[in-house]
DNA sequence: TTTTATACTGAAAACGTTTTCGTGTAAAGG
DNA sequence: CCTTTACACGAAAACGTTTTCAGTATAAAA
């Protein structure tokens, strides 16, 4: 790099202005009373000769680094990267800076994601998801604040963040059973390699429960399996029909499965929603450009990122959490017809 | 873990190999010789307690943050997410960490952005999108490896991964041409709040040769301008219906306004393919889901950011790096029949 | 006027590494 | 044998802050 130029530190500064370091420390992060004159020659120095921190030394001589660890498992997922968004929004002037890893669902990766947020000495620690054990949860909970999102945890209450999954699903149901369907098709999700998904397992009980509510028996033969996954969905669908057990509608445990849902009806040249109405689960960014547009279950993802924040936030300055329970809400678009 | 508060410091290992830190330090980056008997020695005693280095004393004393820099614009935009799995995947068992930010398409949140990494000292930079000057961006290259992706910027060829945009926007014509389109539409962008959009009018010259080449020419009445957005798509389709001018083909700038295209087309009752064709660009994630299955083209997004890591990485050596002109590739799926 | 708090402030000690400098020792060369 | 040369490795000096400690004024209290 041919630009030599000398890096100026909190030194150059005290001599600028005629102070010590520490003064000058002082000022900069207004941590003791300085003289109204000083502080002004401090500050004007610091303006003329653009100082900038070094941030591993305060970070040394601190013990704080001033960021927030993110672990979550896919970037791409949308109900994740609402949860990052809402993330973003809440660190935005805190002083704080996210550091994300990304588990990939894969345990060996999250684990070793996991420790490297660690190592690098994080303040706070955000998990969305995944599959570490609770015992290590707890241990790391104990020497960090931490915030568990879209996940079950039941040991750890206190550090929870949770949506009413149960109650999404039984809505999501009893909606359909209200517009007069009777014979409804459920696609959920029970290991997604190989991890169990609570949530989705939540959204299942749901809609058993609304089943019997209505005074009938959950039909094993409505209920089939997929991974979350578009493709997945499709499958689901042959597998459906396959089974030759009639329907009238169709309640995906996530929007992507919906979409693939869609598709292989499409496919089989069965409308939606004439012949067979479809309600996912999340409200995708995509869901309203379905074709139909796709009604669903709204879970308040960018909510949720904000308030994994504001409750990390106040662990850190010693104050109890208040951990909002989220609720779900039907959004009702074109996919769902009276029958 | 029966934590006595103590943390572990390289002495305790040093202390316990019966050796000096500087050895300690020697063993664990391989910076210099060490007896085989000593090394095996640290080796133990750091497995025994489990040490952990301290990452901001090693950044402060080595001058490196073994961090690299990624500014995006908007963490949900699916193309920005391939890259950014791209960039994940490229630093995989690279001893570097990415640090994130968002610019959020907002000029002064981006420059923000930029002198928050920068003031955390990364090694690298990975800026993909934006609109920071030019002039900015060269003096950040002065000093730091500098990589720039998805966004002209002629004064840095050095630095700039570039994907074919022209060509793209010239063959995804070209094909409906070949399928026997004659009065094909365009869904444009060209300012996006409001910084322009480059690629996007690439991929309209590319369009508007292509219409050339086939002996007419192009009709401004077929050209409509959108934000990117799916809603924007929606609208294009109304704006263009408006016109009268009609149409047996579209091609959309980008799959988004293209699913926007393809629910207003829905709306009005107009079948895809068989009324109107419809093709896309990016490939996104959702594009094989779109009933019918969106024929686009593919841009690179991951090979682009591992691209982007690659070159980063060599830079980081002091090696040339090497930048790649990606390639888009047609996919062809379901929305485009031949007239 | 003397005592006693009450600001300020600078010196110096952390913080936990990496890296430079020398020194002692063993191998290689003459 | 005596010099070089190479190698290991400990001591100590960075790295750039924050924070503790110990003053010194200065103002308030007595």
């Amino acid at each position: 790099m041919p630009d030599n130029e000398h890096k100026i530190t909190i030194l150059d500064i005290a001599e600028k202005a005629n102070v010590s370091p520490s003064t000058v420390s002082r000022v900069l992060r207004n941590s003791a009373g300085v003289a109204a004159r000083k502080r002004a020659a401090v500050l004007h120095a610091v303006a003329e000769l653009d100082y900038r921190p070094n941030i591993f030394a305060q970070s040394l001589a601190s013990g704080q680094s001033m960021t927030i660890g993110v672990l979550t498992q896919n970037f791409g997922s949308p109900f994740y990267d609402g949860i990052l968004h809402g993330i973003l929004l809440g660190l935005e002037g805190s002083d704080y800076w996210p550091l994300f890893a990304d588990g990939r669902w894969q345990p060996a990766v999250e684990m070793r994601a996991l420790q490297l947020l660690l190592d690098r000495r994080v303040d706070g620690l955000i998990i969305i998801g995944g599959q570490i054990s609770e015992e290590t949860l707890q241990q790391v909970a104990r020497k960090t604040p931490l915030i568990v999102a879209a996940r079950k945890t039941p040991t750890l209450p206190e550090n929870c963040l949770y949506v009413k999954n149960y109650e999404g699903g039984y809505n999501a149901t009893r909606y359909l059973i209200e517009m007069g369907h009777r014979d409804i098709a459920h696609i959920t999700a029970s290991y997604v390699n190989p991890v169990a998904v609570d949530d989705v397992s939540q959204r299942r009980k749901g809609y058993e429960q609304a089943i019997l509510d209505a005074g009938w028996q959950p039909d094993p033969r409505l209920i089939v399996e997929g991974n979350l996954q578009q493709q997945s969905g499709v499958l689901a669908i042959e597998m459906l029909l396959a089974r030759g057990r009639s329907f009238s509608a169709i309640f995906a445990a996530n929007d992507q499965m919906a979409f693939g849902a869609r598709l292989a009806l499409y496919r089989r040249g069965i409308r939606v929603p004439e012949d067979v109405s479809l309600i996912g689960f999340d409200d995708e960014t995509f869901a309203p450009y379905m074709v139909p547009p796709l009604t669903t279950m709204r879970q308040p993802d960018v909510e949720i990122g904000q308030a994994a924040v504001a409750a990390i936030l106040d662990m850190l300055q010693g104050k109890k959490p208040d951990l909002p329970v989220f609720e779900t809400e039907l959004v009702v678009r074109e996919s769902v017809a009276r029958r």
